[in-house]
DNA sequence: CTTGACCTTCCCGTGACTGGAACCCCTATC
DNA sequence: GATAGGGGTTCCAGTCACGGGAAGGTCAAG
């Protein structure tokens, strides 16, 4: 099948697919006219890719899921090891917006908003952090 | 005070206060070597450039802020509008992240994690929309 | 024959920096 | 005066994961 139908059985955009060539996550053969031809397993690659990228693996990270996906021999414990590394990192970034928010949620109550200069928001971001104004 | 004075003073890297220069978020007076030579009132912005971005404001966020904060006259409102629509669009990232936390977790809780091959996250990731294999 | 949809490669731009090369300036020491 | 060091300066390239668009080749239909 051509791009556009590997797109759309994939859900991935034709441009990041022929990225994912570049970069070497899938080898498409190519027709006699140059243009790409995605096999089946092609179109199966690149939806795993797209499902892979959802939950937020980065992309060196679907190389290797990639990898053991294609290894029938590997090991669960080394996919459940990748995918636990990146629960942690999902979790460090959850915790730093929700304290990101509380800080910013409390600038934002404290602020009046109405047509008055005087803005704690702009007050608290201006504060040095030794105190002195 | 020279560059790295003011990187001190504000807490970031001297690289990162170039190019807030290149960009026009400030403008330091240069001394006769061509060294920049910041004020105090430099050293401010950049402490407060440095807090804004630090609760995650986007660069062009930062530079209407300190414009804001420039302004003597600015209404309140204004900031709050800004920090608000911030607000939101934490809560859809952190919406975001929870949501795919759930799916991974999920998929890290059923994988068995030892050296049997059979790996329910992989074969998630593999699984087509439709439900065919 | 032309139109239009599709494909190809190539290059530039994104955001917010970071690293490094090559070079200038200033002070201190021998 | 030479040298060493620790500043500073500019400019260029790279990051991550693509997206936009130009210039041009290919194919099926009318």
């Amino acid at each position: 099948m051509n791009i556009k139908d590997a797109a759309a059985a994939s859900g991935l955009p034709a441009k990041t697919i022929r990225y994912y060539e570049e970069i070497g996550l899938i080898r498409p053969v190519r027709s006699e006219n140059g243009y790409r031809d995605f096999s089946e397993a092609d179109a199966h690659k690149l939806t795993f890719l797209a499902r892979a990228r959802g939950l937020g693996f980065a992309i060196e990270d679907c190389r290797a899921l990639l990898a053991l996906w294609e290894d029938r021999d590997r090991a669960s414990a080394d996919v459940k090891r990748l995918a636990e590394a990146h629960l942690d990192e999902i979790d460090r970034k959850i915790a730093q917006l929700t304290g990101l928010r509380a800080s910013l949620s409390d600038l934002v109550r404290r602020c009046h908003g109405d047509g008055r200069p005087d803005c704690p928001i702009l007050t608290d971001l201006a504060r040095m952090g030794t105190g002195a104004s």
